[in-house]
RNA sequence: CGGGGCGUGGCGCAGUCCGGUUAGCGCACCUGCUUUGGGAGCAGGGGGCCGCAGGUUCGAAUCCUGCCGCCCCGACCA
């Protein structure tokens, strides 16, 4: 067992550090707070990147680029935004290096100061909305529903590999409306492609909520999001749907001429995910073995292996197979490598994350099977080789629904109502998860709530029951319940 | 920015307190033989500015000074 990772019991987040480490997604870069994301990680990513993007297309945005470079008095346009913001930015002052004088290597050229330094992206909202000034100038303009891929840094104290990291990757969708009501509808319209993107295909379950003033993005009206939890009982943020108003419209001075020629300021919405995502797949699915990919999200959901070493009827089989699960749509690898053996490739794989694993050995060909081991249970059985491509289209399902089901139910289970600030904090301690409790509605409650229990207010959920009750710290009342959690 | 820890072959570490001649171990890597249905065994082999810069000393991975970096815990955040 020579890459036996820390298990969750002992050790939460070193077992989350060794999983991304061992099964070869990421690792630290010579850059401080920056990641190398490896293939592994980032096939991870592609398959994402291309479920969600195809979401987008089918609703109507199309892809562009954006600078990464934003001039610093564009941050400073929006009063809340900067506020957000300034304590994280990257700044370019020089554009020019020199070698130094009193020595080796080189140095910042004085005189290649700029004149205007430059932000690197903590977000993209400000050289966007720049830009739509001159793109909007009708109704007829409207709406714009524009989305780029692109990374973000954001200067942070304390990183983790996924979680947070000073720089990362994301998409952000940056939209503009004629109507408050149509970027209200756009910003839900985005909450439910990302919830059914995290309940269907990486299998996580979430909540859909509505933010509190204190949560809310910096610039924003509403903040949107999907929460998910944790195998640890702690929050994942998982992405966020913001409905902005008129703010930056009004910020970067942007009008339209509405049907009856009159003068109006647009309406906006910015929205994102990122690999953050990532992390919320690995904690929400996987065990003490490794990782566990969903098979909507793996690269490649079935690898096989022949046992114990490859021959030309195994060969055979194999590729005979690979063909058929290619026809059904399913990608699968053969991992032929005879100087490997396969108790190796077992152990390997399951570290990684596969589905599926097939077996092909001599000794089970002359009885006309293989063998199909599935990764969140451990579960092997015996096929025909005729019934195997279908047998791995239906465990691929059956996996997939499997492990959202056990996420909803862990997740279920982790729903607490607390009416006492006693038991809010007994919860807390014991069965962790979200905490579903009256709040007086005042940002001082909830912040004070936060110091004493490290527990913040993840989202006021969507659709939520009104019921009269007091607040669990103040006794004030209180018209609902919302959801407390420590988060990520 | 506070508190803690760590920088030694690709990875993980021992050695540092109490300086000593060739810097060691496990994994990985290379060669050969034997193995082969759940992380193979044996034999041989290659690979090190001991984080950087000064200093003390006959002699420094080890002691002293300064610097740099990273990780973990807090305050801030997707």
């Amino acid at each position: 067992m020579a890459k036996a990772i820390t298990s969750r019991a002992e050790d939460y987040s070193q077992w989350y550090n060794d999983i991304v480490k061992k099964a070869s997604l990421a690792e630290h870069s010579a850059v401080r707070g920056c990641m190398v994301i490896k293939p592994h990680g980032y096939g991870i990513w592609e398959m994402m990147k291309a479920q969600l993007d195809s979401m987008f297309k089918e609703t109507g945005h199309v892809n562009a680029a954006f600078p990464l470079l934003i001039p610093k008095s564009f941050l400073s346009k929006e009063a809340d935004h900067v506020e957000g913001f300034a304590k994280e930015c990257a700044v370019v002052t020089h554009h020019r290096l020199m070698k130094d004088p009193d020595g080796k290597g080189v140095v910042v050229d004085p005189k290649a100061k700029l004149e205007e330094e430059l932000i690197i992206r903590p977000t993209s909202e400000t050289i966007i909305w720049n830009t739509y000034r001159d793109w909007i100038k009708s109704y007829r303009d409207l709406p714009l529903l524009i989305n780029q891929w692109a990374n973000v840094m954001r200067w942070e104290m304390r990183t983790r590999l996924f979680l947070r990291t000073s720089e990362f990757f994301w998409q952000e969708g940056h939209t503009a409306h004629s109507t408050a009501k149509e970027a209200i509808e756009e910003t839900l319209l985005i909450l439910d492609i990302y919830a059914k993107f995290a309940e269907e295909y990486m299998a996580m379950p979430v909540m859909k909520g509505v933010k509190t003033a204190n949560e809310r993005f910096a610039g924003a009206e509403d903040t949107y999001t999907i929460e998910g939890l944790m195998q640890d009982g702690k929050a994942l943020q998982a992405g966020t749907s913001h409905f902005l108003g008129q703010n930056f419209a009004k910020a970067f001075n942007v009008k339209f001429s509405n049907a009856d020629n009159k003068e109006e300021y647009v309406w906006a919405t910015s929205w994102g995910v990122s690999t953050r995502l990532i992390g919320g797949m690995i904690m929400t699915h996987s065990d003490d073995d490794g990782l566990i990919i969903p098979p909507k999200l793996a690269p490649n959901p079935v690898v096989i292996i022949p046992i114990p070493k490859p021959n030309d009827q195994i060969d055979v089989v194999a590729q005979e197979l690979i063909a058929k699960l290619k026809s059904l749509g399913i990608r699968a690898q053969y991992d032929r490598d005879p100087k490997k053996r396969p108790g190796f490739k077992f152990a390997e794989h399951e570290l990684r994350g596969i589905p599926v694993r097939v077996g092909i050995g001599m000794r089970d060909l002359d009885k006309g099977q293989i063998e199909i081991a599935r990764r969140d249970t451990k579960e092997k059985s015996y096929i025909p080789v005729g019934g195997a491509p279908q047998y791995i289209q239906e465990l691929l399902d059956a996996i997939q629904s499997n492990l959202f089901e056990k996420a909803k139910k862990y997740r279920d289970e982790h729903i607490t109502s607390a009416d006492d600030f006693t038991t809010f904090k007994e919860v807390l301690e014991s069965n962790g998860g979200f905490v579903s409790a009256h709040w007086d509605g005042t940002t001082e409650t909830e912040k004070k709530i936060k110091e004493l229990t490290k527990a913040s207010i993840r989202c006021i959920p969507l659709n939520n029951p009104q019921e009269e009750g007091q607040c669990v710290l103040t006794g004030n009342p209180s018209k609902e319940r919302v959801l407390f959690a420590k988060a990520y």
